[in-house]
Order: C-alpha cells, then sequence, then structure tokens
DNA sequence: CTGTTAGCGCCTTCAC
DNA sequence: GTGAAGGCGCTAACAG
C-alpha cells in the first residue's frame, strides 16, 4: 500500500498532454477540445485521481473554504443558524472550519487568528459581545467577515439578523393587553449589546407606550442559562411579576418549569415570551410563546452574503434585516 | 492598504538571516541561538507576520486540521460529541472542518472525498448508518478516521461508544421490575445497526432473562424525530403499552409529550426510559429518566484518540467503550 | 486549443 | 548554529 501520490503532473504524462491542460479540464476551462477533455477525463478516473486542495489554494490564493466562530454549538439557536450556514457554503462549494469561543474574546481573538492563517476566504462571526478589539482585528484582517444573529451596535461589519428591539417591543404589548403590568425583562447578560441596547429598550418602550412606569428591579440580568432561569423563578414569584419576556429560550424553559414546580400555573397567573423559537419552544409545556426567528435562514443568508462579497459582487444592503413573527402558545393567554 | 504580504522571506531580510533560520523558529527548532531567535521573534512581531498556513501544508503534508462529519448539528446528540472533539482539536492545536451529512450516504461519500482532498490529516467520523461503501472508502482513504459516538458492527475503524446494547437491557428491566410486561421498544430507524444490532438485542435479552414473551408488535421503527414520538403515542396508547424505552431523546420528547396531551399521566400510567440524556431529558416535565451517556467525552475520547492514530502512537484500544450510567428521574416509577 | 515557465510561501535536507 | 537550494502540487500568465 503506498500513500496517494497521483499528482497532477501523473495524469498529464499518462493522457499525453500538459499539466495546463489537465488544470484546464479540473478548472471547468472551456478553452479545450473536447475529445482532450473526455481523455483525461478518463485518466483521472482511472487513476483515482484527486486534486491536492491545499496545492491548489497556495496557487490560486483561494482556499474555497470559511471559518466560523459560534460560542456554541451546543446552543439550539448557534446550532441552528451554523445548519443554514454549512447548506449555503455547501451550495457554493465551500467548506467550514468551525470553532467554539464561549463568547469569550481571548478565544476569539486567537481563533480569528487562526482562521486568518489558514486563509480562509471568509469568516462569519457568531457572537453575543463585539468589543472595539474585535472590532479593530476584524478592519485589520482584511478579509471579508459576516455577522449572523450577532449584534454590533457600530455596523462595523456586514449582518444579518432581525429586528431584536421591535420583536420584544411587541412580545411586551400583547402582555401588556392581556392585562399585565408587572412585566419582568429576564435577560442574558447584559455586556451584550442585543440585550442592552435592543431588547431592553424594546421592552422600555413597550412600556412607555402603555403607560407603565419602567422598574430597574423588574430586570433581571442572568447568564441565560436553564438553571438561571429555574433559580430565577423564585424571585420573580417574590416579586409578584405576572408576566415575563425572556431574551433566549432555555433561559426561558428554565423560568417556566421553576415557575411551574414551585406551583405557579401558566399562563393563567403568570405568563411567559422567549425570543428564539428553537425545537425546545415547542417540546415545553405548556409550549412557549415566542418570537419566531428564521434561524436557519439568517445563517443562510448571512452565508450568502459572503459569497457575494468574496465574488465582490454588488452589494445593495450589507445590513440584512430579516421579518419575525410571534407564535402564541400556551405560556400566554 | 495593502494586500496582507509579508511571507517569511520578509522577516528573513529584516532580520538578516535567512529563511531557513526563520523557519527554525517558527517550529520551535532549537538548534538555533537564544540571540538570532529573539532577534526574529522581534522583527515577526513588528511586521505582524503569520505565517502562512496554507504553504506550510503544501510543504509538511500536515494541515493540523481534521475533518468532521456529522448528521446535523443541530441534533442535540451529535452537537454535544463535536463540542468535546472541538476543544481537544483545539488543546491538540487542530481546527475542525465541521459537513453536516444528513445521514446521507451519498453526502457522506461526497463531503468524504472533499476532506481528503483538502488533506485534512484525519476524521472524525459521526454517523448512524455504515455501509459497505462507506468502509470501503474509509479503506481507501490512507486517512487516520475515527468513529465517535457511532457503531460499525465490522469494527473496521477505531471508535468510541459506549456499550449499547447493555444500556437498554439496564433500562428494560428496570421497567420490568417495576412491574411492566408490555413494554415497547421505540426506536430510530433500523436501518440503524445501533437499533438493530444493539439496542433492540438488548431490549430482547431483558425480556427473556425475565420470561417475557418478545412482541414483533411492541417494536415501533420511526425516524427519530420528536414529532415521530407524539404520533406514535397514539398507537402506544391503543396497544395498552405500560412502559417504552425510546433510542434517542427527541423521539422520546414526542412520546412523552404525545402522551400526557392524551391525558396518560407519566410515571403512573404510562414508564418511559431514553437513551442519551442530552440538555432536554431534564427540561421535559416529567424529566425523563435516562441512560447517561458521557457525551461531551465521548467527542473528546475521540478526537484524542485520533491524535494518538496521526501521531503514529501505539494504541492499546481502538474500540473504546466508555461507561454509562442509568439516572431515575420522574419519567419511571 | 495547448504547452512552457514561473512562482505561491514554506519546510527540509545537505553543506558549511 | 546557519545558509543555500530544491521541491510540495497546482495555477496563471504568456507564448505559440
Amino acid at each position: 500500500m503506498e500513500k496517494q501520490n497521483v499528482t497532477i503532473y501523473d495524469v498529464a504524462r499518462e493522457s499525453g498532454v500538459s499539466m495546463a491542460t489537465v488544470s484546464r479540464v479540473l478548472n471547468g476551462n472551456s478553452n479545450v477540445r473536447q475529445a482532450t477533455k473526455e481523455k483525461v477525463l478518463k485518466v483521472i478516473d482511472d487513476l483515482d485521481y484527486r486534486p491536492n486542495a491545499v496545492a491548489r489554494g497556495l496557487a490560486s490564493k483561494k482556499t474555497t473554504t470559511v471559518g466560523v466562530i459560534i460560542p456554541d454549538v451546543t446552543d439550539g439557536y448557534f446550532s441552528s443558524l451554523a445548519r443554514g450556514i454549512d447548506d449555503i457554503a455547501t451550495m457554493y462549494k465551500y467548506n467550514i472550519i468551525l470553532a467554539n469561543s464561549d463568547d469569550n474574546p481571548d478565544k476569539e481573538a486567537s481563533v480569528l487568528n487562526t482562521l486568518l492563517s489558514k486563509q480562509v476566504d471568509g469568516i462569519i462571526f457568531m457572537g453575543n459581545e463585539i468589543n472595539d478589539d474585535l472590532r479593530a482585528d476584524f478592519k485589520r484582517s482584511d478579509c471579508p467577515i459576516v455577522l449572523a444573529g450577532s449584534v454590533d451596535i457600530n455596523n462595523s461589519v456586514p449582518s444579518v439578523n432581525i429586528d431584536y428591539a421591535d420583536a420584544v417591543k411587541n412580545e411586551t404589548e400583547r402582555l401588556i393587553k392581556n392585562g399585565n403590568s408587572r412585566i419582568a425583562f429576564a435577560s442574558g447578560s447584559m455586556k451584550q449589546d442585543v440585550n442592552k441596547k435592543y431588547r431592553l429598550k424594546g421592552y422600555v418602550s413597550a412600556l412607555e407606550n402603555n403607560g407603565i412606569k419602567f422598574n430597574e428591579k423588574l430586570v433581571f440580568e442572568t447568564k441565560g442559562t436553564y438553571e438561571d432561569g429555574y433559580d430565577l423563578a423564585e424571585q420573580i414569584i417574590n416579586d409578584k411579576v405576572t408576566a415575563a419576556v425572556a431574551t433566549n429560550d432555555e433561559l426561558a424553559a428554565g423560568i417556566l418549569n421553576g415557575m411551574t414546580d414551585r406551583g405557579v400555573s401558566v399562563p393563567q397567573d403568570f405568563e411567559l415570551f422567549t425570543s428564539n423559537n428553537t425545537k425546545l419552544a415547542k417540546m415545553m409545556r405548556p409550549q412557549l410563546s415566542s418570537i419566531t426567528q428564521p434561524l436557519y435562514d439568517i445563517g443562510a443568508v448571512a452565508m450568502r452574503l459572503l459569497t457575494k462579497i468574496m465574488n465582490k459582487e454588488e452589494i445593495d444592503n450589507r445590513y440584512v434585516v430579516l421579518g419575525y413573527e410571534i407564535v402564541e402558545r400556551d405560556s400566554t393567554k
């Protein structure tokens, strides 16, 4: 058993043409006579030749791979985005280098670096916090970057999102219409601009529009985990809150179970809206009312946008805002 | 703004040494005087030089990236494995090319091919069905491959798993001890050897060990989705089944909700065990009793095993079987 | 339409 | 300890 050694040179020799010609048929260059093309193709098949993408990358300066930075694949929100990204990437003949960052700035910076050293053609970044360092890295990188389901208040990079503020505003108003006035805002980290600058704002403006005074005590900041939500339920009960908007599904799931396990009936005595409509929302009992984000599409559109940028096509809109809807299931009246 | 052009040659010139020397300090080769080393390092820093991994890969025939084939990142079982894989990969300075296959043989073959053309140093394969074609591809590839949480009855490739048969046997026996005799085996596709050759076998042997006659009618084959489970509940009710073992968590979640929504109380009138203990198991109400697979570890160990193989280290055991436990929560008595 | 010739950026003997 | 030189496998002008 020898190692795979057959190179473009071998197939050139075997088929009695030059490597240039082989390269041409490989790359679908039209300037090849049909006959020669077929001859070469046959040899390629006979020799079981497989072009070396690394050599190709070095010569052409294109690797047909894009980097994807994700906080955690295990998170249903991000993995849904990732799936959309990969599908579109595959469609455009790209592969994906996936790297978990845990939203940790150091890891992000480090990963970004190794991605760049691997000469990826582009990068899709997902992350909840984008700080100045990262923005600077992005700028310096001279590599196409698109944010997917991730917000940069500075709009320093192209991105694909929904209107988070508007969505939360909408949810909150429905809660108000249902007669609630003590509505909690159950949030993941406020270091995240989505939460602090967008969702919270939507929450506040819904309150104001309806003459309800904003009460800082009803804003609960957590790390956004299921456990956080579960524990938070106790506090929510003590604070006599009658409804809540949660910024992500696992947190909401925790709150829901926390309330139910403590004897509160949802939605009769407590209403709850969540924000991502991951699979989880439908699996909970009662099922969670939610903003329905087009998660897969956000990833898909982000990847599509990236291909355009890598391809230097004209871009009409670098800051895509996809539509969302609200589905009322059983956690609201 | 120029493109990044600084190469090893530039830093060689700037620091007044040859590229060979720069290459040496880059690769931690000891045969470099401390003084020169520092000088070079400084220039590297000044020039903001970043070695080109592609060129490096071509020259050294090592890309420090491994391919990961996964049915669907969106699936909690596999994404947990993927997380373990990535963490260990990162620890050993590898990156991961992640590709979704949907368990589709064509996609798997195609992805495998492009992975090989990209000269990955190794591959972690996750998938529920491994057929002869795939085995042949593996064999022909001459590339280290490890299966993670995926079973190959032929043991043609190194793998990391738990003892699925034993685990299901255990669950089933507990159900029997609780007084059940009409126990369903709710399964994903029987084309999958884990289900057909392992889990089902465990189920059957538990029955036999306890003098219960195996009833084929109580084996329900589905595609393993949440919806499948939900629908299946009706049939389960009609068949007067009093307990079930499900082969994966989403399926179990569907069954659970399907039963509950149809007015059956769990675990009083129906007991349920599931098999993967993903996050979901704890989020359901009642919480799902389950086999607790060390998902993250399976991925991590698989990746570690792969590094050893890539590194041509001595391997004591190519077919790792990790321990599992059973946690009884509220879906069983 | 096809062949020739340079590299792409780095590693790796082999001398010195 | 350090430099020179030859590839790695392929693409990309440039000729013809």
